[in-house]
DNA sequence: ACTCCACAGGAATTGAGGGGTG
DNA sequence: CACCCCTCAATTCCTGTGGAGT
């Protein structure tokens, strides 16, 4: 007998589930639809494209919602008289500015041998060349849509050519509009005033979901996703209740909803039910706080494990010249790098701001001045899971106790 | 009311590392 | 090869801050 064997499965489809599936029908985001329809009605006359600033947390329809609308378009617009409307996308996601024009560049390149490289060259040539591209197209009118577009970060460069393209005789013959979706809608106000006015003359916010339209997204998903019958009746409310409480999103929500199936399957259960669906949404979270922990640097490790070493010995919450002390220890002892103390100051802001540490503002004045207190908020054990299968810190290590750091 | 501790966090700079063109 | 461009962490330097102590 094998390892594998194909069996009874309670999943008809379980790609249905995944975050890159396009169902037939966008629900419960009708309102957004209609702003979007009204956001993009100038274009569709032919007149200069409105540009668009969508935002709302991960998980609620941006994405899903702007590629059904352009693709609507797409196909309506074969019925206009003298409007062509081209669209380029990209994930601007780990680009900065300067790379992001590249890779639009790129995707307006469909000769796979004459990409540019994303760096290198200076920035105003990447901007011709883009230029130029748009004049290629013979277009009445480019969307360009950014997804994600807040890890652009502080540089607006790009937001700022974009819109102007058109009026600063960089291309001739073509209007250009700009479509940015963004998880953070904070973004707004790291732009430049020069590029907040033209980004954001059209603004459509995705509201997280909640409950009952959560339960309708599941039950859409779960049609095609499941064998009929296989979901017990409080799977799909149960499932909404957790999802909606924590974030509202449909991917929290279809991620619960596959790993209950998953569970239910390993376990060779004829039926998913509501305990499958408890512990999914457990390990969902764990795997999500894991996730992130185990993507950071390794300074960031050490100073986490900085931490537990005062967590161990009752000295949390601790303030910055008592963590930089032990950090200092503990690089020393595994022969790290060891980073300025202003440097490990930024790191703590970092991992407080992801919410792996709390951090409580103290002020004892002469006694003691203005400062943070920081102290981890999360569970210790899953944070020495991940250190130590991660750096070098081993086992051995982590028993050690904080004397031995300080001596 | 004033001081002054112990930092927080902004600004500017550097330097190594990715890559380009001619 | 010489010279140039972009990126980003790290570092140095520095100004700002709010309340306990006086």
């Amino acid at each position: 007998m094998g390892r594998f064997a194909q069996r009874g499965d309670v999943f008809a489809d379980e790609d249905v589930l995944r975050d890159d599936y396009t169902p037939d029908e966008l629900i419960e985001r009708d309102e957004e639809m209609d702003d979007y329809e009204e956001a993009l009605q100038p274009t569709v006359n032919g007149a200069q494209p409105r540009n668009i600033f969508v935002y709302g947390e991960t998980g609620v329809g941006k994405t899903l919602a702007t590629r059904m609308i352009l693709d609507e378009l797409a196909e309506d617009q074969d019925h206009f008289d003298d409007v062509h409307i081209e669209v380029v996308w990209i994930n601007c996601k780990d680009h900065t500015s300067y790379q992001a024009a590249a890779h639009l560049v790129n995707k307006l390149r469909p000769d796979q041998k004459k990409k540019v490289s994303t760096s290198g060259h200076p920035r105003a040539t990447i901007h011709r060349m883009l230029w130029e591209h748009i004049d290629d197209l013979e277009a009445t009118h480019v969307l360009f849509v950014l997804d994600e577009v807040d890890s652009l970060g502080a540089d607006d460069e790009l937001l700022y050519q974009i819109p102007r393209a058109s009026s600063n005789e960089k291309v001739n013959d073509t209007e250009v509009g700009l479509i940015g979706i963004s998880n953070n809608f904070k973004f707004r106000e790291n732009l430049s005033a020069r590029v907040q006015s033209s980004l954001c003359e059209h603004e459509i916010h995705f509201k997280p979901y909640d409950a009952t339209q959560l339960r309708a997204i599941l039950t859409q998903r779960a049609e095609k996703a499941f064998v009929d019958s296989v979901l017990t009746d409080d799977v799909i409310p149960l499932t909404a209740a957790f999802a909606g409480q924590d974030t509202g999103s449909a991917r929290h929500a279809l991620d619960i909803l596959y790993k209950a199936g998953s569970l239910a399957r390993k376990e060779d259960s004829d039926v998913v039910a509501e305990g499958h669906v408890r512990r999914a949404s457990e390990q969902v979270e764990r795997g999500v706080i894991e996730e992130e922990l185990r993507a950071l640097p390794t300074q960031s490790h050490l100073l986490l494990y900085a931490l537990t070493i005062l967590s161990k010995s009752n000295e949390t919450p601790a303030r910055r010249t008592r963590i930089y002390e032990v950090y200092e220890a503990v690089a020393d002892r595994i022969d790290a790098d060891k980073k300025a103390s202003r440097t490990i100051h930024n790191r703590l802001s970092q991992l407080s701001l992801k919410g792996f540490l709390k951090v409580t503002e103290q002020n004892e004045g002469l006694s003691g001045g203005k400062h943070y207190d920081y102290e981890l908020d999360v569970k210790r054990e899953i944070v020495e899971d991940i250190l130590l299968d991660n750096s070098r810190l081993d086992e051995v290590m982590i028993d050690q106790t904080l004397d031995s750091y300080t001596r």
